[in-house]
DNA sequence: CCGAACCCTTGACGACTGTCAAGACTTGTC
DNA sequence: GACAAGTCTTGACAGTCGTCAAGGGTTCGG
């Protein structure tokens, strides 16, 4: 990239570094405004740059917004580990994992409605589609790991597939993250209890 | 309305079988290019009509958007009435809701992915918020209704409640809707073993 | 058959969009 | 300090969008 004495590394380190500014930016204004109204001059304005440098370090609007949601991927895939390592019995990784879900939509309600807008708007537009299975994917074993790990605890095995145990738990989140948006005032306590019924009867025997 | 000698009824009628038409359309259009690329000019190319009559009829685009969404919930709303009026057994009943679950998606996927689409951006819009949560409901009962009758056939009681039961079928059904859109040509057989599998999960005892 | 109410088309408006080229500013090297 | 590479701003472009006014057509009561 450099053909000056400049370490090439460093180069593109910093060439990095201002992307994941950028792809912050934008990642707060489309948590916001959503996939469709945020513009790239609304996502210049509430950073520190302005409208054209995003064709600086980036080719397409598609791209940022590919990078952003890359980006968003890596910072939500370990959002349960502490709950699977620290947890000591079924019981405590239940309500450990049950209390993580109900905060993460308290702190993070807008970058999950951001993922459940970027998620559908895939289904029409093509080329979001690898970026965004990519992502179902991570969260689908982000989940098996909590709750394969909770089956080991109660020495008994799933009955449920991957795939069905993480569009289970997801669907109860999106209602209760809908409920929330809302204002709706039970939504929270109502999804704790749900996954706590929940979890058991993904178990056989 | 009118201050001729005509019967009113009459001429509401016809204005509201024009707004029918036009919102079929537009379902069409929303359909096929999602809520945020779907313009007037491509919603009235693809009707009979040009892109002006839609504030003949319409006072917004909002106006026209929610009156499609409840025209398209009025479709939708006794999609599984036969499954649960025609079905003498518990097992016959999951298999006929499950099979019914299935064709859905392979007939009406379209709709499928507009109205998740438009519950996406109903967490970012507020004015959309009144009718999509009024068709959640509406959903809600509709598979509540489903899930009451599998128990009572099978004299044993709901061990969740109707939302609960909702979002764990949506979850999984959007999974499956998902998969479908993108090819995973076993989307549909699992989407049928994993409701065969949750129902009876759902009842207690 | 005239006049009025209704229906629909056309064309224009201001605003907004993604994109990009031209150039100014900054940084680093000899 | 000069020159060059890298970085960023500004302004303009071609489109598209929702909206609406002006004016034809059409329908229908009298």
């Amino acid at each position: 990239m450099s053909i000056t004495g400049t370490s090439v590394t460093a180069l593109e380190t910093k060439h990095d570094a201002r992307r994941r500014a950028l792809a912050d930016s934008a990642l707060r204004t489309l948590g916001e405004l959503g996939y469709a109204r945020a513009s790239l001059r609304e996502i210049a304005n509430n950073s520190e740059f302005s409208h054209g440098v995003v064709h600086y370090y980036f080719h397409d609007k598609l791209e940022l917004i590919v990078y952003c949601v890359r980006q968003y991927k890596a910072s939500c895939v370990h959002r349960y580990d502490g709950v699977v390592t620290e947890s000591q019995t079924a019981d405590e990784l239940a309500e450990a994992f049950a209390d993580k879900l109900v905060e993460t939509i308290v702190v993070e309600a807008p970058m999950h409605r951001l993922w459940y807008d970027l998620r559908s708007q895939s289904l029409f537009e093509e080329d979001l589609r690898g970026a965004v299975l990519a992502i179902d994917r991570t969260l689908e074993d982000m989940i098996w790991r909590v709750v394969s790990t909770y089956a080991d605890l109660n020495r008994r095995p799933v009955r449920v597939s991957s795939s069905a145990a993480y569009g289970l738990l997801d669907g109860i989140f999106q209602q209760a993250l809908i409920g929330h948006v809302n204002g709706r005032p039970d939504a929270l306590d109502d999804l704790r209890a749900q996954v706590l019924e929940l979890l058991p009867v993904l178990l056989s025997e």
